[in-house]
DNA sequence: CAATTGTCGTTAGCTCCCTAACTGTCTGCC
DNA sequence: GGCAGACAGTTAGGGAGCTAACGACAATTG
């Protein structure tokens, strides 16, 4: 996985519930955008919206995970993994990007270095940091996402409900065909030999 | 675009006619793949494949483009623009690959140092460099097509010819769209002031 | 003919991704 | 108690995008 690639989408009900703070956000469209996301990544408009704004991909990916520490009932706009609320480790967030450690270390370094997160030594654990966001980016995220959600809107306004739900249904196909050839023995019985991948 | 970006796909007849050189190429297969790919750049497979091989995808790309210099009768995969077979400058590359010239010139950069390519100036147009496939690139090509087309096929081979063709269109779609978004004077007449996107 | 304008390729400096290797810390087993 | 192994975070180095700006050259135009 050499780009950023979401791992865990949110279930249909969590974008409802997030379409309750959200008027924007339009729970279909956003379940279809998230889809070709992971399917493809960024493949350029998003791209587009989020570094108008001096934020990528990657970064938007940590500063929406961590948000689910500060607003625990709100929007697991990213699917929920772990799912307790609270600061997160650079290796879960790292997890959660599906990103290596390294460039964890990295998108933290930066985000540290504009002020929308904070680096604090876990207290029991000294291996450990603890990542919080700062207010400044709560009010950051709070400005910026409806927009967001709108612009995703408007994208996937080309194709009608049925269309987004066979979208999804081929794109979910093709993920999990890709992702059992990167790992064929992922899926079943780890005993398995890894058989020839062609 | 920030991230690299097929611009022309391939029409469906030359997929057949490719076909005929390349028995491993599906032709509905490598469709279905290519829209996806333009829709959705690297989405880890792909990649995978060409970099267990130390190419990437740029330079897979330009190798590509190149590769009609040499078999000007063969496989058009990826879209024929200006479509006169022979060397072609780092212009004319960056605009089939969808990269800046900037970008091409660090592509040809790694690729020449490691002897895939070659660069010669122009004896006409003093400001024009001529880029050119060694024989070891052809010959690596020649062997890593075959297994390239194989995994495509593999890949969609979880979706039915049916579904393939959803799949498509859809993608189109969106990919349509997203171009209006991001340039929505490209479309109409550029004599708009360019109406605000949201 | 001279001057402006535009094009081509490159360079410099940035971001974001990767892998590999390192340091410090915890854990578990003797 | 002490040491081997696992694990967290970082560092170092590289690739591939981007923008902005440059020098060299070509084309247009006065």
């Amino acid at each position: 996985m050499p780009l950023l690639l979401l791992k865990d989408l949110p279930r249909y009900e969590c974008l409802l519930e997030s379409a309750k703070e959200f008027p924007d956000l339009d729970p279909s469209a956003a379940e279809a955008y998230l889809h070709l996301l992971r399917a493809g990544d960024a493949f350029g408009v998003s791209e587009r919206n989020l570094d108008a704004h001096g934020i990528s991909q990657g970064r938007f990916c940590v500063l929406m995970l961590l948000w689910r520490s500060v607003h625990p009932r709100a929007p697991n706009l990213l699917g929920a993994v772990g799912a307790e609320a609270g600061p997160r480790t650079p290796a879960e967030l790292a997890a959660g990007a599906n990103v290596t450690r390294a460039t964890m270390t990295g998108l933290i370094d930066t985000l540290e270095r504009d002020g929308f997160v904070k680096r604090e030594p876990d207290p029991v654990d000294r291996r450990m940091m603890s990542v919080r966001l700062t207010p400044k980016a709560d009010k950051f995220l709070c400005e910026f996402l409806p927009g967001h959600f709108r612009t995703t809107a408007k994208l996937m306004g080309v194709l009608t409900e049925a269309e987004r739900k066979t979208l999804v249904r081929l794109l979910t196909k093709i993920s999990a065909q890709a992702a059992a050839m990167v790992s064929p023995a992922a899926s079943s019985a780890p005993t398995e030999p890894a058989a020839q991948a062609v």
